[in-house]
DNA sequence: TTGACACATTCCCATATGGGAATATAATTC
DNA sequence: GAATTATATTCCCATATGGGAATGTGTCAA
């Protein structure tokens, strides 16, 4: 099997430096057309154009035709799923005497009745 | 230029699911050693250990050796990177009423008073 | 030493990438 | 209708992927 698409979920989608810049710039200057973009992140349309679909086809993005421009804007709810992923961790970096002390029961609850992610052997 | 390798950040390196099920686990569990890995996720020992050696090169594990297992640990906090850059879009999910509702409301007035700069058809 | 065990590494391949160049499409203006 | 503008799409290619199979490496045990 290959690397899986940049379409494929969101996580891939903002894998790729450039579509987080787009991402910043939108949710920095609200909505824009494609040419503002190319302008502000200093890469070819048809590259941009590319970012953009990938943006789309994941949700992070919605576009409004308005005559020959196309206006992008930002779905930022999409990026929750993200901010929630990496949520699940904060306790590893914003208590440390807390963590240590978790790491600790957790070892010793171990080594009474060893968890699994699957099922138990 | 082809995709950006998996190795070349964070951001990269999670966009593989079975990594993230491998991050999960370790915050869960806590350490653990290659075997263990192996059996709770259910993939070919050769897969996870390239799985671990991509996270291992981001920073994301640690490893240390005991006797023939290797035991690796969670790193949590270079995943704070990926929290902050997510918290950047926070205000776009958290007052989501109040932001329609005052969307619906300057579309409103505007209805009254075009004063727009651009929105006028 | 020999063997068994726990992992890592190498080789393989189908698949997708990001970007550049060229071209297509749609809307606006003349 | 022709020319122009704003984007999208297609074609190209070097590069990296994730996984399976096979093999290498280091450690413990007898």
């Amino acid at each position: 099997m290959a690397r899986a698409p940049t379409t494929s979920d969101v996580f891939n989608a903002i894998a790729e430096p450039r579509r987080r810049q787009i991402i910043e710039l939108l949710a920095r200057e609200g909505a824009l057309a494609v040419g503002a973009i190319v302008a502000a992140i200093g890469l070819a349309q048809p590259a941009v154009s590319k970012h953009l679909a990938v943006l789309e086809e994941v949700g992070i993005t919605s576009v409004v035709r308005d005559g020959r421009l196309r206006i992008y804007h930002l779905e930022a709810d999409r990026l929750k799923q993200v901010h929630e992923w990496a949520s699940q961790f904060e306790r590893f970096w914003t208590h440390q005497l807390d963590r240590i002390k978790a790491r600790a029961e957790r070892k010793a609850a171990a080594q009474r009745s060893p968890t699994s992610d699957k099922d138990s052997p």
